[in-house]
DNA sequence: AAAAATTACAACCGCATGGTA
DNA sequence: ATACCATGCGGTTGTAATTTT
């Protein structure tokens, strides 16, 4: 007992597709469309291929402006940037990069960027360690970390729940975007993308820029200021209002001035937003990052850890993988 | 020159998700 | 509520092309 295959896979052509096969695709959807049913479609024109094959192909290969190969550099500064933020989550990088495919993005990344990245990583490192600065920077950011704790900066409970053990993330946090970035994470104990408009922010806004906004389904949408939120503690128990409930369905952060006549509905982060007043989201969408099959490059991206111990137990392993 | 190793990338697979009946 | 189905997504594989030995 499997799982039922989406075709007759015994009557359907695998592999490379031939020209034949692709201008018959390629011609039926321009004057056609897909029909909105890519299963049913490969039949309609007498393709012997799984519906998912045809999608991919035109998706991929046949439609209009798709770019093949040489990246540029900017190209390649984003790919990093968005992978050292969200992770292996291609489709929403590529939408970033137009004429670009999910897959084309990544095979671009397996293949070469990874490896220029950590050769960047490994290279810093040494100079770093050429400089006698990585133990210092090591050091002070565990202090930082112990020293925002005991002013009770960070959540009375990220010592039990989540926070993110991101080295990369860690180690380059001497600015107030990064750390504002850690403390998101701590809160939510995931990715955060800024947007505005659809359109990714780069750089983190800072701290008086933002406000925030939970909800839950027992309680309507409570609102205020970052710093206000950052000292309001979850009610584990679940029974707190709007974002002091640790079950919240949605706790977002928005970029903006907060004006109470004005709040926009945001069904999560990820949805693009237009209008005055409040103008961008957070999202709060859990990680996929670091769970890929060369745990490597786990160290790149704002993965959660479980405790402040795997924070401490990363830095030190950190350290002596540089020895 | 040929075999082996590596690289590049198209395509596949199974699971997740969201819409709908 | 829920069962079903098409589509979307991301990990992985297969293989042609290229480079190294």
């Amino acid at each position: 007992m499997g799982r039922a295959p989406c075709c007759d896979k015994a009557n359907v052509k695998k592999g490379p597709w031939s020209p034949e096969e692709d201008a018959k695709l390629k011609s039926y959807i321009e004057q056609n469309g897909t029909g909105g049913n890519w299963i049913a479609l490969p039949q309609k024109i007498g393709l012997k291929r799984c519906g998912k094959s045809c999608r991919l192909r035109w998706l991929n290969y046949l439609r209009p402006n798709i770019k093949h190969g040489g990246f540029t550099e900017e190209e390649e500064n984003i790919i990093c940037s968005l992978y050292i933020s969200i992770g292996s989550r291609w489709s929403i990088i590529a939408a970033q990069l137009p004429g670009r495919t999910d897959n084309d993005i990544k095979n671009y990344w397996n293949t070469r960027l990874k490896k220029k990245l950590m050769a960047k990583q490994r290279k810093e490192q040494a100079a770093c360690r050429a400089a006698g600065l990585l133990e210092q920077e090591i050091k002070r950011e565990s202090e930082t970390f112990l020293v925002n704790q005991s002013l009770n900066q960070l959540p009375y409970w990220a010592d039990q729940q989540q926070q993110p053990a991101s080295m990369a993330m860690m180690m380059h946090s001497n600015n107030e975007a990064d750390q504002l970035n850690r403390l998101l994470n701590m809160r939510f104990g995931g990715q955060q993308q800024f947007y505005d408009n659809s359109q990714f922010i780069h750089q983190f806004p800072s701290q008086d820029q933002l406000f925030v906004e939970g909800s839950s389904s027992n309680s309507s949408a409570v609102a205020m200021n970052f710093t206000q939120w950052l000292n309001t503690e979850y009610d584990l128990n679940n029974n707190g209002s709007g974002m002091n409930n640790f079950a919240a369905d949605e706790v977002e952060v928005y970029l903006g001035n907060h004006h109470p006549n004005n709040q926009q509905s945001f069904e999560n982060g990820n949805e693009s937003y237009s209008g005055g007043g409040v103008g961008n989201s957070i999202s709060t969408t859990s990680n996929s990052a670091g769970s890929n099959s060369w745990g490597d490059m786990s160290s790149l991206v704002n993965t959660p850890a479980s405790s402040f111990e795997a924070y401490q137990n990363g830095m030190l392993q950190l350290a002596a993988s540089v020895e």
